[in-house]
DNA sequence: ACCTGAACACCGTTCAAGT
DNA sequence: ACCTGAACACCGTTCAAGT
C-alpha cells in the first residue's frame, strides 16, 4: 500500500511468517516449502534467506510465535476470572491448551520437536510462566497440591500435553478430550473427593 | 550370502526397514530419503517402491515396528515380576515406555504423528494392551484408582508420554525424568498419600 | 515377480549481479 | 540493504524396459 517499498514488501518477513502459520494448518510441515511461500507471497525464491538463512530457521521462527500466542491464550484463560475460584481458573487453562493444541496440531509438533536453539527454549519458558504462577496461587490458596512447584508444574505441563498429543494422534476421541481434561485438573487438586486417594479425610 | 538371490536382497523389505531404523535414531526423520536407502542397501533408488509405494508407506511401517517392540518391551517388563509387588512392577513398564520414548525419540515421533493408516492404530492398540491389564489388576488389588479402566488407561498413557515428549523437547533434564515417571505413578495409586510432598523422610 | 535406468517436477541452498 | 535469476545437488515419483 505504500508507493515507496524496495520491490514488493515493507515486510516481507512477517507476510512469510503469516503465509506459513496459514499454510501449516492447512497442509502440515511436509508441505511447506520455502520456495512456494516466497512464491505465494510474490517474491523471488531466494529472498526469504534475507530472513531466514534455511528453512530451519523459519520453523524456529513459527515455533517462537506459537509459544508467544500460546503464552496469550492461558494468560487471557488466567485472568478471565482472576476473582473467582481456582478450579475452574485452572480448567479454562489447560482447555486453553488443549485447544490451542489441537487446532494448531502441526505448529505444536515443531514447538516441541526439540530441535530448535535457544531462543526457541526461553519463549517456551516464558509461555509456561502464567501456569507455575497458578500453581502457587493454588498451593497458597491450599487447593493445589504441593510440592515443589517446578516439578509439580512439570507433571501438569506433561499430563495436559500428553492429552493434546494423543488427542492429536487419533488415539483420544473428541467426545473423550474435554472429560479427560478435567479429570487430569482434578487429579492434581486437593480435597476434591476420589481423583488419586481419596484425599481429604483423615488418617 | 546365497548364490541365487534374483539382484541383491533375499528381502529388501526388510533390510530396508532395518537401515531406516537405524538412519532414523542417527539421523533424524527429515534426513531419512528412499534414495539413500536404497544406496545403503545396495539397490537402485526405485526398486524399494515394489515393497513401499511412496515414502510415507515406509514411515508407516516403521510406526508399526515401533509399537511391536514398544508393546514387546512393556510386556517384558510386566511379566519381569508378575509375582511380585504391583507398584514396581507399574514403575517397571511406566520405565520402559519412557526409555523407548527417549532411545529412539525421532521415531516415536512417527508412532504419533497421526497421519498414519489404520494399520498403525491397531498395531499402538497392540502395544498398550498390557498397560490396560495392569490397570485391571491394580483395581482388583484395590490399589490402583477406581474408575472407567479405558478412560484411566488414556489419563496414564497422556501423563507417561507427556513425560517422554518434554523429555525429548528438552524441557525435562535426563535427571528429573526418573523422579517424575515416578511421582506420576504414585499419582494413580490409592493410599500412598500426599506422593509429590517429598516422600522418603518421615513427615 | 522384482529390479534397473532414464526422465520429470520439485526442493533447499548458493552466489554473482542488479537497484 | 534487499531482492533477482541462474545454477547445483538432491529428492520423490513414474514408467518403459530388462531378467
Amino acid at each position: 500500500m505504500e508507493p515507496n517499498r524496495p520491490y514488493h514488501h515493507g515486510n516481507l518477513r512477517q507476510a512469510l511468517l503469516d503465509q506459513a502459520t496459514t499454510a501449516l494448518r492447512d497442509e502440515g510441515v511436509d508441505a511447506l516449502s520455502l520456495r512456494e511461500l516466497a512464491r505465494a507471497v510474490g517474491v523471488s525464491h531466494a529472498a526469504p534467506r534475507r530472513h531466514f538463512p534455511d528453512r530451519q530457521a523459519l520453523l524456529d521462527a513459527l515455533a517462537i510465535e506459537g509459544f508467544e500466542r500460546l503464552g496469550a491464550d492461558i494468560r487471557a484463560a488466567a485472568s478471565d476470572g482472576r476473582d473467582v475460584d481456582f478450579e475452574p481458573t485452572l480448567q479454562r487453562c489447560a482447555h486453553a491448551y488443549v485447544t490451542f493444541a489441537t487446532t494448531d496440531a502441526a505448529l505444536l509438533e515443531l514447538m516441541f520437536a526439540g530441535k530448535h536453539t535457544d531462543s526457541v527454549d526461553s519463549a517456551a519458558d516464558q509461555s509456561f510462566a502464567p501456569i507455575l504462577e497458578l500453581i502457587l496461587r493454588g498451593q497458597a490458596e491450599g487447593v493445589f497440591e504441593h510440592g515443589d512447584p517446578e516439578r509439580v508444574g512439570l507433571m501438569l505441563l506433561s499430563t495436559i500435553h500428553g492429552i493434546a498429543a494423543l488427542r492429536n494422534a487419533g488415539m483420544i476421541q473428541p467426545e473423550q478430550l474435554d472429560w479427560l481434561v478435567d479429570d487430569a485438573i482434578a487429579h492434581f487438586l486437593r480435597g476434591s473427593r476420589d481423583v488419586v486417594t481419596h484425599g481429604v479425610d483423615g488418617a
